[in-house]
RNA sequence: GCGGCUGUAGUUCAGUUGGUUAGAGCACUGGAUUGUGAUUCCAGUUGUCGCCGGUUCGAGUCCGGUCAGCCGCCCCA
């Protein structure tokens, strides 16, 4: 049998119902707050990614699906989504004037990684990106509107743990810090730690590792190293959380995966997932267009993952919510031509409504309506026909009823 | 990329120390006055035991490989 390619999925069903959800709801809350919706290619130019999300991360060096097309150039399936909207926003010129620029992106992202549940080699991220704006300010607004998102999909007790990771000017410090503290305890550290104090020192503040995490007891706090600039913005922005009501916590353990991070770093954590994992992450990233050969223009923005949205929904909420069709059976030769009319219209006056086409017995026709879930069913038999009449029955309650023939539209549609 | 576990009807699973025609619930199909579902009763269908090879008189059961899925790690969010 023919089988999809591993990592690869189909969505339908109930799952896609709330992958549907999930996007509406995006867009209606997004849409309220300013941003536009941008779409970029799948395909990018293999540079974009080693140039924005860093030649020694990862995902540029061992996951990304990358090949020579028929041309000759070197292409990668995208592994995030904010390198080709930074890429698309420089490419269009959309940077060039003092005016904020706010996207948010639906799609599909692609890594070759180990599979696991909830995470596929093909899987969609749902993100969204302020441009040309510096101030905490910018990234309380775009929280504020990541909360409502969050919020309005029926997730509960949200907390945003925030941290601030500084700049290219202020890490040096931290990092001579935090490396003679590693290198006084050195022992208690785990093999991986000893690696990542090489290739991305940061990256051992978060280490899963029990040991690892009790011999950072007391280790040199980026904070305390940053720029008089950036203290300031993170100041500010705790105000900001603190004014609005979002509950927040600072972990200055917290950092970020990519290399393009600069400030203000956060995760969201939800009590309807477990304790340690983040639903989320995000942060600032004001070097990062300059770096793609844009204007110097700050950004901020996030990203969440909508396999697993999709799949915490399912599991603290059940079915997503949606709405049946009625069907509509007919009884008879004549009636079947009739209902086939009276479909057609009611198609046309707006009213969802699925037709039974098959022609069996009417038994056959209830149990497959109650199989489909199906609430409100309509018969159609020639003694309705002679008096003008389709007999409605509520499958929840098993009440019948007769509605005039003209009727059907407007109750189907107030039901 | 590394380590471990699993693979039997549509689905959830059972299948004794290898032994004859591989089972159950649910689902599905048909029926219990042909214009009434979900409940009840009766009857029935369902499988290359993931795939390929090996050991054996004999393999769902043991061994190897492969594919797929799951759990850690790495990585990410």
């Amino acid at each position: 049998m023919a089988q999809s390619v591993k990592g690869m999925r189909d969505l339908f069903g109930t799952e896609l119902r709330w992958f549907q959800h999930i996007e509406e709801t995006a867009r209606r809350v997004f849409g309220r707050h300013g941003y536009g919706e941008i779409r970029t290619p799948i395909l990018e130019e293999l540079d974009v990614f080693k140039r924005s999300v860093g030649e020694s991360s990862d995902i540029v060096n061992k996951e990304m699906y990358e090949f020579t097309d028929k041309g000759g150039r070197q292409v990668v399936m995208r592994p995030e989504n904010t390198a080709g909207v930074v890429r698309a926003a420089i490419q269009h010129k959309l940077l060039n004037s003092s005016d904020p620029v706010l996207f948010y992106y639906i799609g599909q992202q692609f890594r070759y990684e180990r599979m696991q549940t909830g995470r596929y080699r093909q899987f969609w991220q749902i993100g969204a990106e302020s441009f040309g704006v510096a101030t905490p300010e910018s990234e309380a607004e775009s929280l504020l509107m990541l909360h409502s998102f969050l919020t309005e999909l029926g997730l509960k007790n949200l907390t945003f743990s925030i941290n601030s990771v500084g700049t290219p000017e202020s890490r040096p410090a931290f990092h001579a810090a935090f490396r003679a503290f590693f290198a006084a305890r050195e022992a208690q550290f785990c093999e991986d730690c000893h690696r990542r104090i090489e290739t991305n020192p940061l990256r051992v503040l978060d280490c899963k590792n029990e040991k690892c995490q009790a011999a950072l007891e007391g280790h040199p706090v980026i904070t305390d190293h940053l720029d008089e600039a950036s203290a300031k913005h993170h100041a500010r922005l705790k105000v900001l959380l603190t004014e609005l009501g979002i509950p927040f916590e600072e972990n200055p353990r917290l950092v970020r995966g990519l290399d393009y991070y600069t400030r203000t770093a956060f995760e969201v954590l939800s009590s309807d997932l477990g304790a340690q994992s983040a639903l989320l992450g995000g942060g600032r990233y004001d070097l990062l267009v300059k770096h793609l050969g844009g204007p110097d223009v700050p950004a901020f923005g996030w990203a969440i993952g909508l396999d697993r949205l999709a799949m915490v929904l399912q599991q603290v909420r059940g079915e997503a919510p949606h709405s049946t069709p009625a069907l509509l059976i007919p009884l008879g030769d004549r009636a079947t031509l009739e209902a086939l009319k009276l479909a057609r219209n009611l198609w046309d006056a707006g009213v969802a409504l699925q037709l039974e086409t098959r022609g069996g017995a009417l038994k056959k026709a209830m149990a497959s309506a109650n199989r489909l879930g199906i609430r409100t069913v309509l018969i159609l038999g020639d003694g309705e026909l002679e008096g003008g009449t389709v007999t409605v029955k509520h499958m929840a309650t098993g009440e019948q009823e007769s509605w005039p023939l003209g009727e059907v539209a407007s109750r189907l549609a107030s039901r």
